[in-house]
DNA sequence: AATGAATGAGGATTCATTCAT
DNA sequence: GATGAATGAATCCTCATTCAT
């Protein structure tokens, strides 16, 4: 009983640290979001030795894509629940949707670095691991989300999600320049290529997702939808 | 090891080599895409003395924003000559965009590595003249574009395009995982994360653009735009 | 005729372009009084291209011992101007040595740079002729002051004032940090081994100079000096 | 390529491991007196790597202000330890002063590129922390020089000791070329602006200091000091 | 498990000087 | 004489990761 005490407890102590390391690597990040923080910075700020962060993570990449992950699964969590209504309409998705992103900015911080930074130098295994856990979240939210919308295609339903992401991740790579650019680069002459992400976001959603529902709704009766504002010529 | 002409003293000799450096940085980057080739590299390759590349260029990163700066200046005159009908269809368009970025992937890398590297290391003034260029670029694509739409609107266009590029963008991100990893990536299983970006790039787009058609569009009388098939219904 | 007019006003051309250099270099090391400014901007700002720069001097350093020179000799002869009386006392050199160096604070800025910097990178050859005219010029002076002072011994008020210019220089450079740390090292505890300069070397000088008269000039009646207050007890 | 043992845990096997680092420098530094040996060359020399330097160092630059302030500390030690007698004359103690420079020629060598080149790259901080410290140790010993010599005002007697150490390190730079030049200048033309450190050093600290006590040993009764030849007219 | 000392590869950039034009 | 394009040596420091303790 002693042993599994402990042991039980000692698992929880290493779930602990672990959520320490990572609630460092996400302050430390918030404060100069243009770099991932040294392993070095991670480790002094949460007062673990540096050697010990590399018996919780592989590499340093690993600490952010187990971050990128508690924010994939945190934004579908929050997509889901703020999604109440059975039958939403295109806004309310696109407003759950948007939600998450705009209230955790780090999340597609960390997202634009994920590909030219994070997977560079993520063990091969561990970013299939990682890739196939998402495939569930993003499947399960989808399925979900088809469910509520009375859809039999669910694969329609996730596709249109990463669409979604896509664009998304793109808006927010060109609307928000590195920082130490970003007053230099207000100026309202490139308000074009780089719009203000929110407004931009939502509206282009409205655009993306009123393609989805020209294509395929149509087919539909529409009843299905509660079709927002946007949407209403579209019938 | 080109040997050029010693000296370049005339504006023709100047603007030769500097592009001697602009291709070799290119070729060198496509042989690792996933990474900045180093001035060393480009220098050698060249025939140059590392000196003389920061004769034409302050940084690095300048070298690879001028490379960007030639992909975007060749992809909107791509677009422009592939729209050869006087009121193209929405699928010639959306073939117009794609033909350049799929037969130079190196366009999309680089701009890939832009907000997240380049944009970081490169002059905010030169940056801001970048981005300034590229507004007339587009401006004057879009205008060109909505006229041969006759549309009147090409602000709408002008945005049209710019979310087309951002989903795009992030496509591409999405679905071009780092050399070293592609191949376990290759899964299966994860290709609702990670399309194949051909397909998907032109059905997403056809999905944006006809939300724009429904949106924009149904007020119009329809007659300007030869529906291809995704868009059969909208009539 | 006609040629040595071109060949003199040539000659006066160069002297011209010399001094331009030498003017150049000035301003610039003045802003920035912590090391010499790059032959680059010396060329730009004067408008001569950097070949030619090198026309007129074997190397960079080589203008600031150019400069260090006309700075030598505009002290020296500063000195002698200001020493009006016909016998004047200790105070009255004393200030005269003093004046230069105060309004001219590029001079000992660049005089702290002589040994080692400048001196490193000047050709044996030019360096030697340097000292040389150097010697001369102080020569001069000590026998002019010799004589002011119906003293017999120049040299040994050559010595004195070799003495006061080592004693001067090692007071500036205690006292004058590099302008980076200028501000932190301002710190009141530091007065000690950091004094106000101006203070610290007349009060220097005036022991100094009362030395030499304790051991050398109690030998003589005393008449040829008007000691001033410093000195007063000396007799 | 000494070998240390292999990790140093304790605090002692860290000093151990500095003082490495800083003899190294010191060595290098002989063999090459008119620069600083590159951070390379004194990892490569002390047997460790590069990196490890800059784990006992923030810049090569702190290596020798540390260096230096053993230096300072070494020479007020030999001074204090010199003067041996109660009351030491003069000579006693300018010989005190010249024995530690003559026999450590590394330490005004040093010292000699302080201002100019050492205090450029070292932070600010710890530059103040250094001459607090040198504070410190002028202060300290002024006292002691003091209370030998029943002296009340060690203010005094500390700025005595700065002024012969500003006049030291003048004439170390004036007696000192670049050994580069050094054989060129010997030239006895040059003697009276490049004497020979020693006999001028003696000779003109005796100077100095015979106006001290002029200046202020006149108010006391003299018999406080055993008046070398020099100062023998002084009384 | 934890530590933190040690590693050492890795790369951009500056700038005095030269020399072809 | 003048030019300014070309050169390329020279070097500091960071930082992810390892491994002896």
């Amino acid at each position: 009983m002693l042993k599994t005490a402990k042991r039980a407890r000692s698992a929880e102590d290493k779930s602990i640290k672990r959520e320490l390391i990572l609630s460092t690597a996400a302050e430390l990040f918030d404060i100069e979001p243009d770099a991932l923080p040294t392993a070095a910075a991670i480790a002094s700020k949460s007062g673990i030795a540096k050697g010990t962060v590399y018996l919780y993570f592989k590499s340093k990449e690993e600490i952010f894509l187990a971050l990128l992950e508690e924010h994939y699964q945190a934004w579908f969590a929050d997509i889901r629940s703020a999604i109440t209504a059975d039958k939403p309409d295109s806004d309310e998705i696109i407003n759950a949707i948007c939600h998450y992103i705009e209230s955790q900015p780090q999340f597609f911080q960390l997202a634009s670095l994920s590909s030219s930074i994070i997977e560079q130098n993520v063990d091969s295994e561990i970013l299939l691991n990682f890739k196939q856990r998402l495939v569930q979240i993003v499947t399960s939210a989808s399925q979900d989300l088809a469910s509520r919308l009375e859809l039999d295609e669910h694969e329609t339903c996730a596709q249109l999600l990463m669409r979604s992401y896509a664009m998304l991740i793109g808006l927010w790579q060109i609307s928000h320049p590195p920082e130490k650019n970003a007053e230099i680069l207000q100026d309202p002459s490139l308000s074009l290529i780089q719009p203000e992400f929110s407004l931009e976001a939502r509206d282009a959603l409205a655009q993306l997702w009123h393609g989805y529902i020209g294509q395929k709704g149509s087919k539909s009766t529409g009843r299905f939808w509660k079709i927002g504002n946007l949407f209403a010529k579209a019938d």
